[in-house]
DNA sequence: CTTTATGCAAATATTTTGCAGGCGC
DNA sequence: GCGCCTGCAAAATATTTGCATAAAG
């Protein structure tokens, strides 16, 4: 198991492959509004909302319209790159999925930033229920939720806030 | 429609109970439609739709109507009884939450159902994860995508679908 | 060229709200 | 009784669809 940390850019041009890769399998175009509104989501990379969305791709293309968003968020969700998500009482979010280096998430519900981490016995285990109920995986999300070391009180403790600040500068 | 079954009776009676302390703590009332709502909510312990809640209730009593379910749901929601959810491209889900028991997902892609499942391993692992990076684990997400046995072509094949209409008493 | 996409607006679907009685407390 | 609730319908949102035109392959 390693640490990886989030430097900017994650994987978007591998995610754009996989993404032409189905749109070419269905006989589907690659256009321009298409991409645009795809790079701004992987680029989002957490968690995005349809009006956000049109709007960071509106500020590289005015013309673009919701449906535009709505039908590429679809495309994405086909194939396994945006899966829709809803919490609390606010918006619809969409974030990204089926990476292909499956990493897992580890957030503090403190200062709300990402680790992501690999586990192989995790990763076994999943394979294993999956077939006990006679399923075959294709992909999982797992998602940690608690308190960096900061956020819990440890005086001098390390938080990924401040981490990333440091990676990313 | 058909609801689902659990073989032990989930812990209603303190759900309930836990719904009345936060009504009477907000001096808000306790009425004949929020008990029926949910109690079918509850006992639907899994996964349920507005709809299909709508429904489970009006058998009951079918002068219940839309909005008192939306009411409900979002009192429910308050007080963290409820969580909404949404899985794929399927309709908005509630699911209880704060119950002691914690269960992660198994959802097909093809037929979009969800199965729940527990995992010691698992679950012992991702403490060991968080506990790795310095971080206590507060609460976690664990869904697993595939296709069920149907879903592969296997003939005859079990599918949760299907299963969940036989459970129905 | 042929086929699929886009942008707009109109159609649907979903969720919330206003209000005139009803019902808990 | 007083004040919160309900059911209905209308309003506000969110999402999908039809169609003429534009762009991709």
């Amino acid at each position: 198991m390693h640490d990886r940390r989030h430097s900017a850019e994650p994987d978007i041009e591998s995610l754009m492959g996989q993404f032409h890769a189905y749109l070419s399998k269905k006989q589907l175009k690659s256009t321009r509004q298409r991409d645009l509104i795809a790079q701004k989501f992987f680029a989002a990379h957490g968690h995005i909302s349809i009006e956000e969305l049109l709007n960071l791709s509106r500020a590289e293309n005015p013309r673009i319209g919701y449906a535009t968003v709505y039908r590429t968020l679809k495309l994405l969700a086909e194939c396994g790159l945006a899966a829709q998500r809803r919490f609390g009482d606010g918006q619809t979010m969409y974030e990204t999925a089926g990476d292909t280096e499956h990493h897992d998430h580890l957030i503090c519900i403190e200062c709300q930033h990402v680790l992501e981490f690999q586990n192989d016995d995790i990763e076994h285990e999943q394979e294993r229920v999956a077939r006990s109920f006679g399923f075959s995986l294709v992909r999982h999300r797992l998602e940690l939720y608690g308190l960096c070391p900061r956020a819990r009180g440890i005086k001098g403790g390390w938080c990924p806030n401040e981490e990333q600040r440091k990676l990313s500068d």
